[in-house]
DNA sequence: GTGATAATTGGATTGACTCCAATATAGGAG
DNA sequence: CTCCTATATTGGAGTCAATCCAATTATCAC
C-alpha cells in the first residue's frame, strides 16, 4: 500500500527499527510515543496521553506508563524526576547531559555535559559507594518567568 | 522547674534558639523534629512521624509535613527529593553539599562540595536561565548492597 | 494573666503512579 | 497466507506521598 520512498514511512521506519533493536514489538502506540518525544522533549506521561489521543484517537494512561517504562528499561528513553514535577522523558540517552529547571514554572531545558563520559564528576569521598552516574540539575528562573517578574515585581504597589 | 545547667535544657536551648531565630514559635513538636533530624539525617516524613510518636506519644502526619515545610521555607532545613524516594530532610543547609543515593535500596549519604559557593558548577550555555543552584546527585550502589550482590550474584547458578 | 497570632489536628482530596486480570495484537512457525 | 503464542493494551482498583481546609489548641508579646 505504501510507496518505497514515502517520507512518513521512512521516519516511522527509523523509529520502528529503534523499537525493534531494543527487542520490543513495534506498535502504533509505541511509535507515536517516540514521535511525540522527538517533538516535545521532557514530556510527562499526562501530556503524552493527550498528545497520543489527538493522534491516535484513544490511549489509556496505563498504556503510556507501560510503554515509557519498557523504553526506559530498554535504554532508548531517559526518565528524569525533578523535584516538584512528575517524571519527564526524553530520547537523548547515553550522552549524560544535564538539565536546568525553572523554580517558578518547571520549564526544563538540556545542558550539555562538558565531560561526556559518566560519571562526569567524581567526588573524593564516596562513603564506599560504587558510582555510575552523576546527575546534575541546575535550578534557576527561565527567561519567560524573568519577564513576568520584571513586569510585575513582588514589591510593586497593589 | 528546670535547673540552670541541665544539659538537656542546653541542647534544647540550642534548637529552640534556632527555631526562634527563624521567626517561628518554639513547640515540643518542632524541637523534636530538629532533634530527630540531628540524629537521623535524610529522614522522610513518615519515619519522622514514627520517631516523634515514640518520643512524644502522638503526632499527626499533617503536623510533621507542616513543621517540615515551615522549616524548609525558613531555611533551617533542606529538603531533597531523589527519584524513587519520598522527600528527605536534613539540617545541613547553605553549604551546598551533594548526595549519593543507592540505586538498590535508596540509602543516602552526603558528599561535600569541593567548591562550597552556590551554584558550584556553571554551564557554558544556560538557555537564558538565571541559575542559583547546581544540585548534584551521584547514583551508585551502597556498601551494604554490594555485599549482598557478592553473596548472591545475578548470574549465579540456580 | 490575657488576647492576637500561629501551630496542630482530622478528614477529605489530589496527583502520579502501580498492580492485576482480561482482551487484543504482532510477528515468527508452518 | 494462516495460525499460534508471547507480548501489548486496557479498565478498574488500589497505593503512596502529599496538600487543602476548617476547627481546635497552644505560644508568647503585652
Amino acid at each position: 500500500m505504501a510507496g518505497r520512498h514515502d517520507p512518513r514511512e521512512e521516519a516511522d521506519g527509523d523509529l520502528a527499527s529503534l523499537v525493534r533493536s531494543a527487542g520490543l514489538r513495534v506498535t502504533a502506540t509505541r511509535l507515536a510515543v517516540l514521535e511525540a518525544l522527538a517533538r516535545r522533549p521532557h514530556a510527562d506521561a499526562e501530556s503524552l496521553v493527550a498528545d497520543l489521543r489527538r493522534r491516535l484517537g484513544s490511549v489509556s494512561p496505563q498504556t503510556v506508563y507501560s510503554v515509557l517504562s519498557a523504553f526506559v528499561e530498554a535504554g532508548i528513553v531517559r526518565r528524569i524526576e525533578p523535584a516538584g514535577s512528575p517524571a519527564l522523558h526524553e530520547l537523548r540517552t547515553g550522552d549524560n547531559h544535564h538539565h536546568v529547571v525553572c523554580r517558578r514554572c518547571g520549564a526544563t531545558a538540556d545542558i550539555d555535559c562538558a565531560v561526556g563520559a559518566r560519571p562526569c564528576l567524581t567526588p573524593s569521598e564516596t562513603h564506599g559507594y560504587v558510582l555510575d552516574e552523576a546527575e546534575v540539575t541546575f535550578w534557576g528562573i527561565c527567561p519567560a518567568c524573568q519577564q513576568k517578574s520584571a513586569r510585575k515585581p513582588k514589591n510593586s504597589k497593589p
